[in-house]
DNA sequence: ATCATCCATTCGTTGGTACAAATCCATCGA
DNA sequence: TCGATGGATTTGTACCAACGAATGGATGAT
């Protein structure tokens, strides 16, 4: 059996990690410096850089000229997705990520852009729209202490909202939904599709990514009585910052 | 307002970004090799490979010497975490994931190691086992169609499982879920996490993981009538490979 | 005391060179 | 016909050099 050796770069990555892992840097410590790490190991600069860029790929560290190469943290906020159907808490009706957020004792924003269009195939496919249909869609950044968190745009068949309040810009207090329900098309069914995958460039930018963090996807498609789909939530989770939680069966 | 001119390799990465989604290289296709985009793009080749790298992080497209830069296709395999707590289709029982997998006409099979052990810290807390208290795990690579495909880690209790199958090297054709069934413990309510990142080095391996690859990991813990929890099972899932869905609400 | 400025440090980008490793494919031999 | 061999191609690793960009912290001015 033949052993490979690995590459230098490989084996100054390694003993990083190990000392990340081990706990000799811990979140927020500076890793050695690469002209530190280059003479340490007898390497090129460029190798000691090969190497550190396997760790800001695996989102252990990230770096920034002058403050040096540093180790993350990460802290995630729970997401729990089945609560939408249950009944809201008594009092004011609220939107389900404000509350949730807020709840955590986090300020929650948000910047909402409402737009009516010829939907993408796969929104169109899940919406069960025909050929040419437009769908209204409410895309909007949300924001945690004024920091972006995550997108979420959803899509209504254009026929069904078009002069409700979905299709006007600006916030609705008592979410969505609650004007779906009001609209006689309340859903009482939803299927959710979750995966992961890196983020593309405009959600590096939009939601402010760290290299090396993958995000989430998470589709929600809700069904009213009729079982026709009445809206298409699209969310885009950065990995670091999500946890989403499900619980199933009975009590 | 200051317009950062983008780098020379994030120009090329850019492009290359846009040709793919625009379709110009389809999955499979082979993207220009290091040398032409050098010459196209009148950069060094240390340019060019910071810009593919790029893609090569961000899923895009994978590399090897003499095949050249090929773009990825991905298909995921879609679970249904839900249908586990469901009762099973009438004949054979069967385990979850090799149903699931058998259904899309695939290939499943694994390699199972049993162990006692001391759990980890947080294996322990969802076990709500005392301090030196000890875990019975299997822990599972599993293969489709020859493939590594995800792993799944199950622990068990110890005092629970120690005389049962479970504890016992090999299949359990049924799945273990029946076997804790027949010991009085039946899951009847899980609590499922579901989050993201970037796999580490063992996994990588352990998976056969291309880069850019983010694992999603799903912590699936089941509790019995007396609210005890049973099992707690990690599943680490590379996500170009799944889709994980989940059905709510009445039908 | 407070704020603006400058400098040293550290990572970021780009150019170059050389050789290694992997593998496709054509050629040759049995 | 089929397998072994070897050459050419393409990416992988490693080194060096130079300058750009950002910023923490010291220094100096008000």
């Amino acid at each position: 059996m033949k052993v490979a050796r690995p590459s230098l770069y490989q084996q100054v990555a390694s003993e990083l990690r190990r000392a990340i892992y081990s706990g000799d840097y811990g979140p927020g410590a500076q890793l050695p410096t690469e002209e530190e790490l280059r003479s340490r190991h007898g390497v090129s600069r460029n190798t000691v850089r090969l190497a550190v860029a396997e760790l800001v790929n695996e989102g252990l560290v990230t770096r920034a000229p002058r403050r040096g190469t540093i180790v993350r943290e990460r802290r995630a906020l729970l997401m729990h997705p089945q609560r939408e159907l249950e009944p809201q808490p008594t009092g004011v009706p609220r939107e389900a990520f404000a509350y949730a957020v807020s709840q955590e004792g986090r300020q929650p924003s948000q910047l909402i852009e409402v737009l009516t269009v010829k939907p993408a195939e796969d929104i169109a496919s899940r919406l069960e729209l025909d050929d040419g249909k437009l769908a209204v869609v409410r895309r909007r950044l949300r924001f945690v202490d004024g920091q972006p968190y995550n997108t979420n745009d959803s899509y209504f068949p254009h026929d069904l909202v078009a002069e409700s309040e979905i299709a006007r810009p600006g916030d609705i207090g008592r979410g969505a939904n609650r004007v779906l329900e009001e609209l006689g098309h309340a859903q009482i069914r939803v299927v959710d599709d979750i995966w992961a995958r890196m983020p593309n460039q405009a959600e590096v930018e939009r939601l402010q990514l760290e290299l090396g963090t993958p995000v989430v996807v998470y589709v929600r498609v809700g069904y009213d009585r009729e079982d026709t789909p009445v809206r298409v939530a699209v969310s885009v989770l950065p990995a670091d910052k999500h946890l989403i939680r499900y619980e199933l069966g009975s009590r």
